[in-house]
RNA sequence: GGGCCGUUAGCUCAGCUGGUAGAGCAGGGGACUUUUAAUCCUCAGGUCGCAGGUUCGAAUCCUGCACGGCUCACCA
């Protein structure tokens, strides 16, 4: 009779009325299974295996949502479905009881049941099973979208993911991997000797990197605090304190511009350690990846967009100097100045914002020319130092940082990792000049963290860093363009009304 | 923040150069005891994102706004 949404939900309140009324509870505590969906699938392939000892009828007790209602007279199919799958129940209402009849005719799609039945296949061979009996489980008040398209509308898909994820089979499973490997990392870094640890989200200033932060509040302190932008100042501290391999899976949060590729919460994993630099940080880097990917997907060649990659080691490795050079055809150590380089770009009919320093354009030239042609996983090292001010400096090349990132399928950033300076004076230097740079020169607008300066002056070993974006490694390895196709409840405007 | 595109029934979508809104699914009623996008008959369902403007007349054209998507910028 109804269409509107409001309609729908006075009908299924009266359907609710109406079973309540015949002593029927629409919303039962407890109702015991004795397999999944997916284990009584199973069980009944075992018993038809094992069909020669002769006849056997295996009684399951199964619950989940109806998706999907096939009524014919007095028989119906509904397909059932759990966390573990999909099941088909067969209704053969003639030996049902009044008030089970009843509550058959007001049952809806979307509605939770349990039943009780006999395991057997239909004619054309489907699992299923025969409804000895059934309650309702959770009525459902709200209709579900429709059972072929499934919800398409983004926006609804973001805001209310729960709906998403009951219309749309792929999206609970980019999800389940997610999960899968973040504990696969876990893994390898624990087999490794890491010690996972917590450091503090709210922090009086946001250091270790150079993103925008959030700021808040704390009442009884008085005091702003920052949403952290970065793990690194902490976990060094905590190589410091001697904890020789640290890691934290952590949210960041930066206060900036959202995109396919940013979310202004994400996670992050970051792992110190001491004694390693960067070249041991490469090698621990493509196994870890390459080591997850087995053991999450079965493989290293996957998919992503139009490309096939390949994630197994050795990765291809170039300097940065070779990668910039080779793709873009500048050899930007020949222009050392923000002027002469700019002037060469220029010359190249390549656009360029003319206040940009030197470091940013040279990161310019590395996004534009050089990322969407490094398909295969790649490692682009050695850096110029005023674009790393956290890197140590290689030997006897006082410009150049050790220093690399990782990218791959021509968009994905998957890594940035460096042996870690741990000269506090340098250090010291360093963020002076960052400081100086964005906030001019005087000191009353810095915020420099001390505390973090003063720990590397109790001595810091060397170390090797490394940071990886968990929902980047995530979008590669489901084969997701958009960073909110990894991330259940995406940040969105809130709609007015 | 800029550009482009989108917003029509609970869901997925049509709706032409302006003439006052349609389908499928979902829903109500009915038929049907092995279907699986079940089928058949039937009924109902709309602030066409919001606000203005042009026009005799606007879902349709124009302007503004909101939200979303893509993209550019920003983001070491």
């Amino acid at each position: 009779m109804a269409s509107r949404r409001q309609d729908i939900f006075e009908q299924r309140k009266q359907k609710l009325e109406r079973l309540r009324a015949l002593g029927i509870n629409p919303y039962p505590n407890r109702f015991e299974r004795t397999h999944s969906a997916r284990q009584a699938v199973k069980l009944l392939e075992t018993m038809e295996a094992n069909a020669a000892s002769g006849e056997q009828k295996a009684v399951v007790r199964v619950a989940g949502r109806i998706m999907a209602m096939r009524k014919m007279g007095r028989a119906a199919f509904f397909d059932l479905r759990d966390g573990s799958g999909k099941i088909q129940v067969l209704f053969q209402t003639h030996g049902f009881s009044e008030a089970q009849i009843r509550l058959f005719d007001d049952i809806d799609i979307g509605d939770v049941i349990g039943v009780e039945g006999s395991l057997m296949r239909t004619r054309t061979g489907e699992p299923t099973v025969a409804v000895g009996s059934f309650v309702l489980l959770s009525k459902a008040l709200q209709p579900l979208p429709e059972k072929w398209h499934g919800l398409t509308d983004t926006d609804t898909r973001y805001r209310q993911r729960y709906i998403d994820l009951i219309a749309n089979v792929e999206v609970r499973d980019i999800f389940v991997l997610r999960s899968r490997i973040i504990t696969a990392v876990r893994q390898f870094l624990n087999d490794r000797g890491f010690l996972e640890v917590e450091t503090p989200v709210l922090q009086p200033s946001a250091g270790g990197a150079l993103a925008a932060p959030f700021i808040t509040h704390h009442n009884a302190l008085d005091r702003d605090f920052y949403l952290r932008i970065a793990l690194e100042l902490h976990l060094k501290r905590l190589i410091v304190g001697g904890f020789d391999k640290v890691y934290e899976i952590g949210r960041i949060f930066r206060n900036e511009g959202i995109s396919t590729t940013h979310s202004p919460e994400f996670t992050m994993l970051e792992s110190y350690e001491a004694y390693a630099d960067y070249t041991d940080v490469m090698r621990m880097l493509e196994e870890m990846v390459s080591w997850v990917s087995q053991t999450v997907l079965g493989t290293t060649r996957i998919k992503y967009a139009e490309h096939e990659v390949d994630l197994k080691p050795p990765w291809q490795r170039m300097t940065l100097r070779d990668a910039v050079k080779e793709y873009s055809g500048i050899d930007f150590v020949k222009y050392p100045t923000a002027a002469s380089l700019k002037e060469k770009m220029q010359s190249m009919n390549i656009a360029f914002d003319p206040d940009q320093n030197w470091a940013k354009l040279v990161d310019e030239l590395l996004k534009t020319f050089v990322k969407p042609r490094l398909i295969q996983p790649t490692i682009v090292y050695d850096y110029p130092v005023s674009m790393s001010p956290l890197a140590k400096s290689k030997p006897n090349e006082e410009r150049v940082t050790e220093r690399f990132q990782a990218y791959v399928a021509g968009s994905i950033e998957l890594a940035n990792a460096y042996s870690e300076l741990n000269d506090p004076i340098e250090q010291r230097l360093r963020f002076e000049e960052q400081m100086r740079e964005r906030h001019g020169d005087d000191p009353e607008q810095w915020t420099i963290d001390e505390d973090f300066l003063t720990a590397l002056e109790y001595g810091m070993p060397p170390t090797g860093g490394l940071g990886v974006g968990i929902d980047r490694l995530v979008m590669l390895l489901t084969n997701q363009q958009s960073i909110r196709e990894v991330i259940l409840f995406p940040q969105l405007r809130e709609k007015e009304g």
